[in-house]
DNA sequence: CCTATTATGTTATTACATAACATTACCTAT
DNA sequence: ATAGGTAATGTTATGTAATAACATAATAGG
């Protein structure tokens, strides 16, 4: 979890990108919690000391975030949250456990080529992939 | 395009659900688009002759249209669009073109039953999948 | 050290969506 | 026919998500 930060600085120095404070406090929040967050959730809690920020602030550390592939918004509940593998963004598609809320992500190498695939066929390039799930985690199926 | 409407007729019909009026002409605004639209054009137009109606018409007339699968919501940026396939709703994947802003609609079924085992594989059940893409429509390339 | 660049701070506003309650339309059982 | 239930719409207000526009500060390269 603290491996997150420790990877988020490393690849900011190797792409020449400044890690500041309030990137940083981002990610920190996100990377502990449980379940993704929404956005005013964060700008509640994102400033200094834990204090609430200004929008402006947090939706563009969200944008960084998400660019260097440390963070994923999730489209459909317009949530974020803090990706396992950091770094190394590889296609991934997210499931959210309606129960628990919490998100699984998966790599989905063959989906995304196939739908390349398909896509192509009508002359479709496509350049952004969005793959999103909803249902119930082993856990919670389990408790039921 | 009017055979949207009838097979949505038909469908309510069948269902025993009122097409009602605001339902009507809602669908009527999005067949007619050559793009998706977002909610507030749709409550900019849908009123009785054209006229600017209220938000949760428009919203209860969505929700109402892409629970029978005649409208799709596409989560990237919350717009709305007509379905071709009118009534079967086998699900779809949603490729939005950047530069001329359509829509293509594309069944993928195959990709539907990797994702559900991919998920099974981690003991997630699916009820729900969100598939969409952007990038570049055959059109849009060979003008470029 | 100056200046271009990059990032943050601040204020205000725009866009998206729903809660809560009143009212209307329609069906059906008596 | 009509009372009572159900489903839908109308209406008001508010909650929630995101960005525009401009000012200020930090930093790196010449």
């Amino acid at each position: 979890m603290h491996d997150l930060i420790r990877q988020a600085e490393a690849l900011c120095q190797r792409s020449g990108m400044a890690f500041t404070a309030p990137r940083r406090r981002v990610l920190e929040i996100l990377a502990a919690s449980e379940t993704p967050m929404k956005a005013y959730d964060l700008i509640g809690k994102a400033g200094e000391g834990g204090q609430a920020t200004k929008p402006p602030t947090v939706y563009r550390a969200l944008d960084f975030l998400c660019q260097l592939g440390l963070v994923h918004r999730i489209e459909q509940d317009a949530t974020f949250v803090a990706c396992n593998h950091a770094g190394h963004s590889q296609p991934v598609a997210l499931f959210v456990c309606n129960t628990c809320l919490k998100a699984t992500e998966v790599a989905y190498d063959k989906v995304a080529h196939i739908l390349e695939e398909a896509a192509k066929a009508q002359g479709f390039h496509l350049a952004r992939l969005v793959v999103e799930g909803r249902g119930q985690c082993q856990e919670c199926a389990l408790a039921a």
